[in-house]
DNA sequence: TTTATAAAGTCAATAATACTGACATAGTTT
DNA sequence: AAACTATGTCAGTATTATTGACTTTATAAA
C-alpha cells in the first residue's frame, strides 16, 4: 500500500501519486463511478418517457429555482434546440413551469411544479442514498479529499470556459 | 468552513456531511467533474472519425492488453452490436489487432497496434494532465480520500452486478 | 458422433441525445 | 425606427445506444 503520511509539499509525492499508472487508475475510477452514478436514475427513468436529459434539467431547475433558460443552457452546455425538446415535454407534461420574467419580459424563469418536485425527489433519492452510504463508508476526511479533488478537476475546466456557472 | 477534524465514528458526522443539500452538492460535483473529464478527449476526437465509444474501447484494450471481446463488453456494459461497430472500425483502420485465442480458438484477444497506442497516448495525455494537476493541487491526503469515496460509490454498483470486472 | 452450447460477428430497424442552420416572435436598447 | 436579445421552433444529420434475428466457427456434452 501507498504510504500517505506525507505533506503535499513532500518531494516524493510525484513518485508516489503521479505515475502514469496511478493517474490512469484514477481516470478509470472516475469512469466507473460516473457510470454507477447514473445507473440508479436510469432504471427509474425507464418507466417514463424521459431520459437523462430530462433528469439533468429537472435537477438544475430544482437546485436553482427560477433560473432563466439561458442559465440552464450554460450549465448544461448544450444548444437551445437540444434543451427545447426536453423542456417542452416537461412543461407540456406539467412538471416544469415557465414564468415570464418580471423585469425583463423576454426572460422565462423556470420552476418545478409539485409533480416535477415529486419526480426530482424520486430520481435524486436513489443518488443521495448511494452518495450517503459512500460518504459514510469512507468517512469525513475522505469526503473532504473527494470534494477537493473534484473541485480541482473542475477548475481546469472553468478556466477554459467550458463550464459557466453564474454566481449571483 | 466545515470542521473535518473528526473521526468517522463521531456521532456528529451525519449532521456535518449527510444533509440532503450536502449530498446534492456532491452529486453536482460528480456531474461537472465527469463532464470536465471527457471534454479534453472530445476536442481531440473531433479531428478523427471517432467518438467517445472508440476512446473507451481503446482505453480498456490498452489497460488490459489481450482481453477478450466478451471481457470488453462486460466492462463497457454495452451490447455486442454496439461494440461491434466501433471495434470493426478500429480494426479496419489498423488501430486494434484481433488475435485468435490460443487455447480456445473461438475467442479473440484484443491488442493495440503501434498506431492504436499512439492514439491512446494522445487521448489519455490530456486526461492525465488534468488529473495530475488536480492531484497536485489537492495533495496526497485528498487523493486518498478521493479514491476511497469513488471506490465506495462503485461498491454499491458492483453488488448490483451492473459493473463486472473479472480479476484474474 | 451427433447435439448443444459458446464466442464472435453481422444486418436491420429503432430510440435518445446531441449537433448545425434557418427562421419567427416578442421585448428591450440604442 | 433599427438593432439587438431571449426564447422558441422546424428540418436535417450524426453518434451511440437499443432489440431481434441470424450466421460461422469452435468447444463441450450427450
Amino acid at each position: 500500500m501507498v504510504d500517505h503520511n506525507l505533506t503535499a509539499s513532500n518531494s516524493m509525492d510525484a513518485m508516489l501519486f503521479l505515475t502514469d499508472d496511478q493517474l490512469l487508475q484514477g481516470i478509470e475510477l472516475m469512469y466507473f463511478a460516473c457510470k454507477g452514478f447514473t445507473s440508479d436514475p436510469d432504471l427509474i427513468l425507464q418507466n417514463y418517457t424521459y431520459g437523462r436529459a430530462h433528469h439533468r434539467a429537472v435537477h438544475f431547475i430544482n437546485r436553482r429555482k427560477g433560473l432563466k433558460v439561458n442559465d440552464l443552457l450554460d450549465i448544461l452546455g448544450i444548444t437551445k434546440q437540444s434543451l427545447n425538446r426536453v423542456l417542452r415535454q416537461l412543461i407540456n407534461d406539467g412538471l416544469v413551469e415557465s414564468r415570464v420574467g418580471r423585469q425583463d419580459k423576454r426572460e422565462r424563469n423556470l420552476f418545478l411544479t409539485d409533480d416535477g418536485e415529486k419526480l426530482e425527489r424520486k430520481l435524486s433519492d436513489a443518488q443521495r442514498k448511494r452518495m450517503r452510504s459512500a460518504y459514510r463508508a469512507a468517512g469525513p476526511d475522505a469526503v473532504m479529499g473527494f470534494r477537493l479533488v473534484l473541485e480541482k478537476i473542475m477548475d481546469g475546466e472553468m478556466q477554459r470556459g467550458s463550464i459557466k456557472i453564474k454566481e449571483k
